[in-house]
DNA sequence: GTTAGCATGTAAGGAGTTACATGATTTT
DNA sequence: AAAATCATGTAACTCCTTACATGCTAAC
């Protein structure tokens, strides 16, 4: 999850870890909040896996080996950069197919980064969101019917805002469907139509 | 979260983990899993804290010494039944009036035993998380009107749909912190409104 | 009599958070 | 020159999941 994240926003330009964080969090629309103590040791991780490197911190001179963090002296920004092996990843990751990607944690930062994806992935992924939106509904609705009349007032309205909230995604995420379904129409090849749909 | 989830459904009747486990999915509407990996250690734990016992389990006949998990032999249906001690500290539960009451993760579970709550907190909570959501949605207003236009499609949908949803559940919020006031002007004793609002 | 669903649990691990520790830069 | 905010990182911990291991009970 955080990983497509950072190697996403690090593919359209490098950026130092404070911002990285503020743009994670924007682009999520401010639902996760991700804190330093989960980022900066991703990015480590990712550094160690050779996805992204360190460009030359703003503030030392001091040519550093590429292991030797920074731990005393002065310390300046610093600023991450995909690699070549990193571009290669995040398309991997853009490409895979799974059954995972409809999840909600998942889905979101899937979705995201569409404008990159396969025009034929994005339609299976977004019917398999909706598939999967749709299940969350129909028992939703069931739990509704049984339990409608032996629960209590509060009980009921958070279920039925529930429902409510699936059934908006529901639509939702059909509109998306059908709009991806007319861009393909006239446009068999896999690329991003990148028109400016208004409104 | 979890604890006040359980102590909650135990409070209004004994039930086994398996039964327990479903009603708690019900509960907040199939949002989140709940694996027996985390309720079973949940349940052990609490039970050690002294909020709920063991009652006779089903299918085995030796009277049980209270810490003799049944590792061994015929294993029955373990009905777990909150103490005394269990619901005064779900009483305790539900009194605590912080702000973490209104943050995504604990509201819903707060809110699905409002029926038991203070009239007044119930309020307060309300009001918090109204906070707490226009909060959220000024923060995406801001980033939509920052990076409109400049940000492709698909960021811009998710977006709008982040807004959308926020805004809803303002609406919804607001409705519900208006009708607990009408409930509280010829009320003003902290008991809860048993009336059955129709619609 | 075998499959499906009910039922209970543990061990290992993933994905994050909070709290801490430190220092640089910008604004007032 | 003090305060705010930018900036980087670690250690300990929380809360949950997956995968495993086991056995019972009803239905086909």
């Amino acid at each position: 999850m955080l990983d497509m994240a950072i190697l996403g926003l690090l593919a359209e330009t490098p950026l130092h870890g404070y911002e990285l964080r503020k743009r994670v969090v924007s682009l999520l629309g401010g639902f996760r909040a991700l804190s330093y103590g989960s980022l900066y040791p991703a990015l480590r991780r990712m550094r160690e896996q050779g996805w992204i490197t360190v460009q030359e911190p703003v503030g030392t001179s001091a040519a550093l080996p590429a292991d030797a963090p920074a731990l005393t002296g002065k310390r300046g920004k610093v600023v991450y950069a995909l690699t070549a092996d990193g571009k290669e990843h995040f398309q991997e990751l853009l490409g895979e197919a799974g059954p995972e990607a409809w999840e909600d944690e998942r889905f979101d930062v899937r979705f995201a980064f569409f404008a990159q994806t396969d025009a034929e992935l994005r339609l299976h992924i977004l019917e398999g969101r909706r598939r999967r939106v749709e299940q969350r509904r129909d028992g939703l609705r069931a739990a509704l019917a049984r339990t409608r009349q032996r629960v209590d007032h509060y009980t009921l309205e958070l279920q039925q805002h529930g429902l409510d909230s699936v059934d908006r995604e529901v639509r939702w995420l059909s509109e998306l469907i059908d709009s991806e379904r007319v861009g393909q129409q006239h446009d068999t090849s896999r690329t991003t139509p990148t028109g400016g749909h208004s409104s």
